[in-house]
DNA sequence: GTGAAAGCGCTAACAC
DNA sequence: GTGTTAGCGCTTTCAC
């Protein structure tokens, strides 16, 4: 191989204008070739594309985003508000944000995950959204943020938040109906035979508000005494051991427990065993997610599920019509019994 | 408030260029006072960072990270080569993932997170380093990746990788030591009474083949028959069918199960028991990663722990020396028994 | 201590 | 079809 096209090919090639240089075009067209946008001569394309894909060359993306004022990345953040540990490594969470990366990919997006902290950093989504990184934003829980969502929700329109609905709210939210949910566990619980009702878990998040709602409902419906709270944390060392706590001393004046989460109530199917109290018999138990969890626990969980996939999908799917100018109503997904051995 | 004040309050201030108008000053001056660096008047800074809050003002990441050539992004990425689905929901990655964003955030870095396809697109870490969006890659899971990193691992050295450590590798590697956990695996299990060992798991991937290659090491020392590969994938649905399948044809020439990971254990205790097997006395059981699971299965898990949070810490300390400059070792962690009651 | 000016790498008018 | 030019919003010399 002759020494100067030896030495051509070894040229670092990082910028646009490399390129041009060694296709012996300019910039510009370098740019529109790649893009494959305009017209392009088609041998200078090939040309062109050819002695990118030699040299590894690809376009700076922080440069082009600049230029066009768009990034090809939408943000995600996790406000850990209530519980602020733990929170992220709660399964369902992580199991929408990997379906959430899966939805983005597909569409041609870049995920840019934050983890936020509101109590320490009040200005979070504003500062996100400010950032000039991210061209929407999905939030993934309400946590205690609700107003502050809000008020962002009228001067920004590109962005989705997981969470409960709330009659005439402002910003647009996927989810589950909650207080339905709540209702088809109760409702399921009563079936099972179970009649002093129970909710397990924090009853400080929306979505958890509302769950324990539902179940009031049909407490209430039935004249059956009020559902009693047993509140606990989310993670899990602290939470077993409040379960513990709660089972001791509630234990036998209840015969119903509604956990906040599977998470929460494979934690409590463990207590309930180690203080003797039987799985369905003595006390019914049923969960909320339909995690994977819910199918490996003995006796099986039963449980009311969300559908993930599809509220990955809606949020995707909305915050991309927003970007496109539409205006979008919110999602409101129907929850489902999944009934197996618990209750 | 007299009008032109109040005009001077509603103006849009969105660059740097804005708000030096407003301040009466030059761009120039209020990037130095916003960055906090170079010296600047006391007074002109207070006024300015007044300025700017007053006006919700943020300077745009995208173009001070164009001129001063880094994002502070850093990529993460995860390769889904071998068993292409569920991966990414995989627990254990999960929990990590969740652990890299806390320890990033804490070093004031932004997390991009990729899910990769190689089979689909054999150029996805080119790729995602070109961009010229991120400062610096995690890839968490070598997958069937291993020599297509060690190829990127010559020419760029803002790479770390979560995997298993190879004798004379190029890249930067933090994870536990498989071989010595397959090893723990092995003799836990043969204390416990087991001779005839199983490993349960795609032995594909290089950690897994560590760990089951630990426990040929042990089997092979203690002059016991070879460990019996009972191969299944990741995805709980598949892998319960075959796990059903593999106890059925060797169910009883078995009395010892390496799985290759908790969800595995977990899952396959439901089918040792379905199917009338009796744990520990007539099959042992461990499983690896010591996820919160271990603990909630009925037996309790025994298991081996990686050290999950000394894993994201090790892969964000070593990435960032590295953007420093320094020359980094690998970082093997030490996996630990945690004897419950499976084995 | 501050202003002026150059330019990060790219794209999009606008010429020709 | 392709080249030229003018920025996107910011940082950073270099003057003063």
């Amino acid at each position: 191989m002759p020494g100067g096209q030896d030495k051509l090919t070894r040229t670092t090639v990082r910028t646009i204008t490399d390129l041009a240089r060694l296709a012996g075009v300019s910039p510009g067209t370098v740019s529109r070739a790649l893009a494959g946008k305009s017209l392009v001569n088609a041998r200078t394309r090939e040309k062109i594309v050819d002695l990118a894909r030699t040299h590894g060359f690809r376009p700076n993306q922080m440069a082009s985003g600049l230029r066009r004022q768009k990034t090809g990345v939408i943000g995600v953040a996790i406000p850990l508000g209530h519980d602020v540990r733990q929170q992220i490594s709660d399964s369902f969470f992580m199991t929408l944000l990997g379906l959430l990366a899966d939805e983005l990919t597909d569409k041609g997006y870049d995920l840019m995950l934050r983890r936020v902290v509101p109590d320490s950093d009040p200005d979070w989504l504003d500062r996100f959204i400010g950032s000039g990184m991210i061209d929407g934003v999905i939030v993934i829980g309400q946590s205690d943020q609700f107003d502050r969502i809000e008020d962002v929700a009228d001067g920004y329109r590109a962005m989705v938040v997981w969470g409960n609905h709330q009659e005439g709210q402002r910003h647009c939210v996927v989810g589950t109906d909650n207080r339905l949910g709540g209702r088809l566990a109760a409702e399921r619980l009563i079936a099972a035979g179970a009649r002093r009702l129970a909710f397990l878990g924090d009853t400080g998040p929306m979505e958890f508000a509302a769950r324990f709602a539902g179940a009031q409902d049909i407490a209430a419906r039935m004249g059956l005494p009020p559902v009693l709270a047993l509140p606990t944390h989310l993670s899990p060392d602290r939470a077993s051991e409040e379960i513990a706590r709660h089972i001791a001393q509630a234990g036998r004046a209840i015969d119903g427990i509604f956990a906040a989460t599977d998470t929460l109530a494979a934690l409590c199917l463990t207590q309930l065993r180690a203080q003797g109290l039987r799985v369905p018999d003595d006390v019914r138990l049923i969960g909320f997610d339909d995690l994977p969890i819910a199918r490996q626990t003995i006796p099986a969980l039963t449980t009311v599920r969300q559908d993930i996939a599809a509220g990955a999908h809606g949020l995707v799917d909305l915050l991309l019509r927003r970007l496109a100018g539409e205006s979008t109503e919110s999602l409101v997904l129907p929850p489902e019994l999944a009934i197996r051995e618990t209750a």
